[in-house]
DNA sequence: CATCTCACG
DNA sequence: ACGTACGTGAGATGC
């Protein structure tokens, strides 16, 4: 690394005024590029308020530009907090700052742009172009460590930065931001700023050298705006809808309560698993019991189901916790989540979340709501669409057993798919001599599960116990499988040894995914050659989406329709009812077309479609 | 704060 | 012989 300035945070400016301000434009002009971070009240960015901006042109030259901390006031016997000295009127600050942070031709610099991106376009200024730190070293190196600021710093800086912490204080007692004393913030608040001007300057050579410049420049700069406008415009969630559902779960919980006690002839916790596992197993002295690792009685919902059958205690304990599930983690949660000033629900994308390349989703969670049963299908009810519009999503069909056909290149599966095939029938077909026209539901449902588990790196052990079947028989099947699809396990082995010989494994737009543990010794090393078999499907689909996701943008200006959300697969819109038709056709276009140009696939991409008033008519 | 359980693709 | 399906986030319990 070159000669540079040692990170000391006792040098850092403190913005009193328009003139000192003007000299950082000028300066930043000068550069052409700026590391920009932005302080606030809270981490939820549709709720929190903008205290002060940091700003760092050079390493070691940063400043910080407070808004509205505040002191206590000594005079004031009530003790509210008056405005600290020596800041500026945020509305003053951004009309000297907007002309920089929206010209084309200076780059902003973040760590976690889209939080960023997204307060200051609540004060209404767009931020572009843009660059992330933290996004480089998601491509860089995925699958190794987390690419939050302190550990990037620690890790390639060697240097620890002032703690959130030391300044916010934990727990009940923790402040604000803006009750940070100034002097103290101006520390803080910089130094994040240089750090990660610092950062962007090592990885910019690094995503050349590593050959990730693609990726990082085609599937993770251009999606930090698209999610950072989804996020921002929400979905609408009807609060009357859950809390009905809520109040009808605990009438029937309670119900299910009682009957618990009485088959158990005392009264316990049915939220325990402890609880629920000493009156199954020592209490009943059922047999079959395992205990968990801890030494507590296990109880999962497999075990339980098949007790279920003999023992009401059991079907009532599943009944129970399903809605309990319900109840807490959706129909009263989300409530919690609708923002009093959009009756929407804003989700939170974790762009960096997932090893794979996958997106994740949190505060609250919008990947998980339920579907698989009919009960937590209603949930879906509560989102909605405003009046005169409806909900439509699109979703891939089958798209990483397309993918695995096409990076396996599989004869027989390309051409199933290419005839529209039932795939999970023609496996079946393959596996069993079971003619097409002969097909029964329960050998197609066997098939797909060993479909299902060659994408995740397929074990007896694992295919025994999702058709609950003999392990001896599940082997059985996949050597068949692999008998009839002998590509497949070239594939895999293939894969493996690629991880072995590269410490990464790749997709095929180029996404690297990187496998420490391959070379482990017992049984981690099965984890991770699973891992390393299933992460180029699963990321490739991930790359797939990501770039219709980075199209749909412009492609659908100009139609009365916004992209809300994202499920791994699928993608939901909210479109005026008279250009749903319209819509339709062009989000499916962009999503059949997302690998192109940059992959030609051997096997078409098909999207399926569905519209209504609400998620659960709609998808 | 770790563990268990369970919701999704 | 061993112990496993891949990737996530969240709520409740209990140390």
């Amino acid at each position: 690394m070159p000669d540079q300035a040692p990170i000391d945070p006792e040098t850092y400016e403190w913005v009193k005024d328009a003139d000192a301000l003007r000299a950082w434009v000028t300066r930043i002009r000068e550069r052409g590029y700026v590391a920009v971070d932005t302080e606030t009240t809270g981490l939820d960015e549709m709720r929190a308020d903008l205290v002060g901006i940091s700003l760092c042109v050079e390493p070691g030259q940063a400043c910080y530009i407070p808004l509205i901390h505040r002191e206590a006031a000594t005079d004031d016997l009530f003790g509210s907090d008056a405005l600290a000295e020596g800041q500026m009127g945020v509305n003053d600050v951004l009309a000297i700052l907007r002309p920089v942070l929206e010209d084309d031709a200076i780059l902003k610099i973040g760590q976690n742009m889209k939080y960023d991106a997204k307060m200051f376009a609540r004060y209404g200024v767009s931020v572009a172009p843009i660059d992330d730190t933290m996004l480089m070293s998601y491509a860089l190196n995925a699958g190794v460590h987390n690419h939050g600021m302190d550990a990037l710093s620690d890790r390639y800086l060697n240097h620890k930065p002032i703690s959130i912490k030391s300044l916010l204080g934990t727990g009940k007692s923790a402040i604000t931001f803006d009750k940070v004393p100034v002097g103290e913030a101006v520390k803080y608040a910089a130094e994040d700023a240089d750090i990660t001007l610092r950062l962007w300057q090592l990885f910019k050579p690094r995503l050349h050298s590593e050959k990730v410049t693609t990726v990082y420049e085609t599937l993770e700069r251009p999606l930090v705006p698209v999610l950072a406008q989804m996020e921002m415009y929400g979905i609408k969630v009807d609060r009357d809808t859950l809390s009905r559902m809520s109040n009808s779960f605990a009438q029937k919980m309670a119900g299910y309560e009682a009957e618990l006690y009485e088959i158990a002839g005392r009264e316990f916790n049915v939220q325990s698993p402890a609880q629920v596992g000493e009156i199954l197993f020592d209490q009943m002295g059922l047999e079959g019991g395992k205990r968990t690792k801890t030494g507590q009685w296990s109880t999962p919902a497999d075990v339980l189901e098949d007790l279920a059958a003999e023992h009401d205690f059991a079907a009532r304990v599943l009944d129970y916790r399903q809605l309990q599930k319900l109840k807490s983690t959706y129909t009263d949660a989300l409530q919690t989540h609708i923002h009093p000033e959009t009756g929407r629900v804003h989700t939170s994308y974790l762009q960096s979340g997932a090893t794979t390349g996958r997106l994740a989703s949190s505060d609250p969670n919008l990947q998980n709501i339920p579907v698989r049963s009919e009960e937590g299908r209603r949930i879906r009810e509560a989102f909605v669409a405003e009046p005169g519009k409806l909900l439509i999503s699109l979703d891939y069909s089958q798209i990483e057993l397309r993918i695995l056909a096409h990076v396996a290149e599989i004869d027989a599966l390309k051409q199933a798919f290419r005839d529209g095939q039932d795939i999970h029938a023609m496996t079946a077909s393959e596996m069993f001599d079971v003619p097409m026209e002969d097909m029964t539901p329960d050998i197609r449902r066997q098939a797909k599960a060993i479909n299902f588990g060659v994408i995740y790196g397929i074990s007896g052990f694992g295919l025994a116990r999702n058709l609950r079947i003999p392990r001896s028989e599940a082997q059985g099947f996949i050597d068949r499988y692999f008998e009839r699809f002998p590509g497949i396990r070239t594939y895999m082995d293939n894969t493996v040894q690629f991880a072995k010989d590269n410490g990464h494994v790749q997709t095929l737009f180029g996404r690297k995914i990187h496998t420490p543990e391959i070379g482990a010794k017992g049984p981690q090393a099965g984890f991770a050659k699973r891992a390393a078999i299933n992460a180029p499907i699963q990321g490739a689909a991930a790359d797939v989406i990501r770039r219709a996701m980075i199209k749909m943008p412009a492609a659908i200006e100009g139609l009365p329709a916004k992209m809300l959300l994202q499920v791994h697969d699928e993608l939901i819109f909210e479109v005026d009812e008279a250009a749903v038709d319209e819509t339709t056709s062009v989000v499916r276009d962009v999503m059949e077309g997302a690998s192109d140009p940059a992959v030609k696939l051997d096997v078409p991409l098909v999207v399926d479609a569905g519209r209504g008033h609400n998620w659960a008519e709609a998808h």
